[in-house]
DNA sequence: CGCCTTTGACCCGCGC
DNA sequence: GCGCGGGTCAAAGGCG
């Protein structure tokens, strides 16, 4: 990330860094400043996006993150129970706050995304979550294009390759040729678009969160004006594009920040097994309901409230998010079943 | 043996 | 044009 994106990032550590004003604050004054301060994230006031030129692009919105099934707002802000603190932590897009007793685990956070994680065990905590599109800003428009032409010439290149084999090139070389070709830009003034990113901070120990998805690790590096590095991660599943990144916040060190760009291609092995499972048998009645999609239920019936202070210490509301009794779209269940397997078969105590 | 992590090198876009 | 920083690649090695 440079450039736009950089300064983005840095806006947006305007408000991490501020740990006082963001993640998991204790005050609710503040809290609720922030709030008046962030309405501008799909509410009427754009305070934020002042704050940020570069946040002027449309905001992907949970909905868009979530292959458009219909996700019905209110009850993803009742869940989160947060607000959209800044219109782009990574991008463009919005930021939730979840509350530490929605996120027992990072297996209940990222099937919200579609994405998931790894297999470390997770702390329960309190975990911010934001939707973003780069593809809408100017911010990283750079890696976009490189990725989108990326995308666009896999396909070529995956032909290109079978012919090279088929002219007795070894694999492994095409392979290699393929790699290279990957960096350079296939034509002029195309433009890669950003997959949609979503992003979620988390309270926890464990930086790698389990989120039923299979994950390799393919890079890291060390974050500009932080200690800690950020790890870049890629889902196992074949020609799953869904990539993550994990970095620790350098202001709160047991704060961590998964970033989820694209969207799966596949089930999640957690989905595939629970869907197994159910085939088999109906879900127990009171199996732990730690799932994120559970609690989704289990905030619905609120109204998003501007402030509500939790044990994560954050508030939130997404301003953007229709109301939690509006009918919930078949859509729904679409995404969101997918990533949250769990969520239907786990009834309430 | 397969899968994963580590890590240095590399590429690219952006700002100066 | 250069340097910087983000993102990716891929070889090497570890682990079960």
């Amino acid at each position: 990330m440079s450039g736009e994106d950089g300064e983005l990032y840095h806006h947006d550590l305007g408000f991490f860094h501020d740990r006082d004003e963001f993640a998991f604050h204790d005050e609710r004054d503040d809290l609720s400043s922030l709030f008046a301060q962030n309405q501008g994230c799909g509410g009427a006031t754009n305070s934020l996006q002042d704050l940020d030129p570069h946040a002027v692009s449309p905001f992907l919105s949970l909905d868009d993150f979530l292959g458009g099934s219909a996700v019905r707002h209110g009850t993803l802000a009742s869940a989160f129970d947060a607000s959209c603190l800044h219109p782009d932590v990574f991008g463009n897009g919005e930021i939730t706050l979840v509350d530490s007793t929605a996120v027992k685990s990072s297996n209940d956070l990222a099937p919200l995304t579609g994405c998931g994680g790894g297999t470390s065990p997770v702390s329960p905590n309190s975990s911010v979550s934001s939707s973003s599109t780069e593809a809408a800003g100017e911010g990283d428009s750079g890696r976009r294009k490189k990725d989108q032409l990326k995308q666009e010439v896999d396909e070529e290149e995956e032909e290109e390759i079978k012919q090279l084999k088929r002219q007795g090139k070894a694999g492994e070389e095409a392979e290699r040729d393929k790699a290279k070709k990957q960096n350079k830009p296939r034509k002029k003034g195309e433009k890669r678009q950003r997959e949609p990113r979503f992003a979620f901070m988390t309270k926890s120990e464990v930086d790698h969160l389990e989120d039923g998805y299979r994950w390799r690790k393919y890079g890291q590096k060390a974050v500009k004006n932080s200690p800690y590095p950020r790890s870049y991660y890629r889902c196992t599943s074949l020609k799953c594009p869904v990539k993550k990144r994990v970095e620790r916040s350098y202001q709160d060190p047991m704060v961590v920040i998964t970033t989820y760009e694209g969207k799966h291609t596949h089930q999640s092995p957690t989905t595939a097994r629970a869907s197994a499972q159910q085939l088999l048998a109906p879900p127990p009645p009171a199996a732990a309901s730690t799932s994120f999609r559970n609690y989704l239920l289990l905030q619905q019936p609120r109204a998003p409230s501007a402030i509500q202070q939790h044990n994560a210490n954050v508030s939130v509301n997404l301003p953007s998010f229709h109301s939690p009794l509006q009918q919930p779209q078949v859509a729904d269940y679409g995404l969101l079943q997918d990533i949250v397997p769990s969520f239907t078969q786990h009834s309430q105590p």
